[in-house]
DNA sequence: CCACAGGACGGCT
DNA sequence: AGCCGTCCTGTG
């Protein structure tokens, strides 16, 4: 089925349509995704990659993407999309979730190489990487450095709310990230109120380099791995390992290995047995596991982290 | 009060 | 090229 190519059958209320191999069907309070597999909240939402997802009592996860908020379930092989249409399936959805991407074939990929990937894989069998909107990554990664995941969450939150436009679910209030131009505008000062400490600085004068053209991230795409490395950090507060998390988690490049202390701990602990510096690990990453290097990394560091190997 | 955290930077050898 | 002190804030 072609890219925009609908099918629409309607009975009674509901309308059910098919795109690219999943059947939605639309209703009042959003949409149903039929036929989706390698798909796991828990692993996706919280394997690190994204800070905007917060889970509520009922395992259903709550995000901003873009322009829109949304709230998602899954069971069994159904995605559910609260707040979302079927054109925004089309136009967002599919997209950020990676849903033309066969996981099935990546996993057994990975699992033939070693007895750790097929232990790691079974653990996050669910993971998905998202394509997440660069800029947006960008800051995010940044604020990310010398950082644990709920401070992050929490300064990336207060910059929405303070410089985003508003949303509304059920009754709560959301904001959407704000774009490059709106940083580039404001100051250091302003921005302290987010809490980013000396982040701050860097995410100011980087949002004013992108927006005055200095660099340009849409040119990124066009450009091989190790070019598109150096071109975001030119980018102040984007060093090595941001710089990989920002290109794999845009969905802008698969063959890189994001290698911070955890990463390390754990591939000197199941793959070394002995202390090993990021350069050495990242020549064998890039050697072993090739084009999948980011999707085995997202797999091997939620298995540790979860189950504290590498402490 | 102090150590440390899912790094980057700058100054040093 | 590698080593190391410092950086803002929150937590223990």
């Amino acid at each position: 089925m072609e890219n925009g190519e609908w099918r629409i059958e309607r009975n009674g209320e509901r309308g059910a349509l098919n795109y690219k191999g999943y059947k939605i069907t639309e209703e009042s309070s959003g949409i149903f995704v039929e036929g989706v597999r390698d798909f796991h909240p828990v692993h996706i939402f919280e394997c690190g990659q994204c800070f905007r997802w917060i889970r509520d009592e009922e395992g259903g996860y709550t995000g901003v993407v873009r322009d829109k908020v949304a709230r998602i379930n899954f069971e069994g092989d159904i995605l559910q999309i609260q707040n979302a249409i079927a054109g925004d399936f089309e136009e967002l959805w599919f997209d950020y979730l990676d849903l033309g991407r066969d996981y099935g074939a990546i996993k057994e990929q990975l699992i033939q190489k070693d007895a750790i990937m097929e232990k790691a894989i079974e653990f996050g069998h669910g993971i998905r990487l998202l394509r997440q909107d660069l800029w947006e990554t960008l800051i995010s990664f940044i604020i990310s450095s010398n950082n644990r995941i709920p401070r992050i969450m929490k300064i990336i939150g207060a910059i929405a709310g303070a410089y985003g436009e508003e949303l509304w679910l059920e009754g709560r209030r959301y904001h959407t990230f704000p774009p490059a131009g709106r940083l580039a505008a404001s100051s250091v000062e302003e921005l302290d109120v987010c809490r980013g400490g000396y982040r701050c600085k860097y995410i100011i004068n980087s949002a004013k380099m992108l927006h005055s053209g200095v660099v340009d991230l849409e040119r990124l795409k066009g450009l091989g791995t190790e070019e598109a490395r150096e071109e975001i950090m030119r980018l102040p507060g984007v060093g090595p390992k941001v710089a990989d998390c920002i290109l794999l988690y845009s969905g802008t490049r698969y063959d890189v290995f994001p290698t911070d202390v955890w990463v390390k701990r754990v591939m000197e602990e199941l793959y070394f047995k002995k202390e090993t510096s990021i350069k050495d690990i990242q020549r064998f990453v890039r050697e072993y596991f090739g084009d999948l290097a980011g999707f085995a990394q997202q797999y091997l560091f939620y298995y540790a982290r979860e189950n504290r190997i590498g402490v």
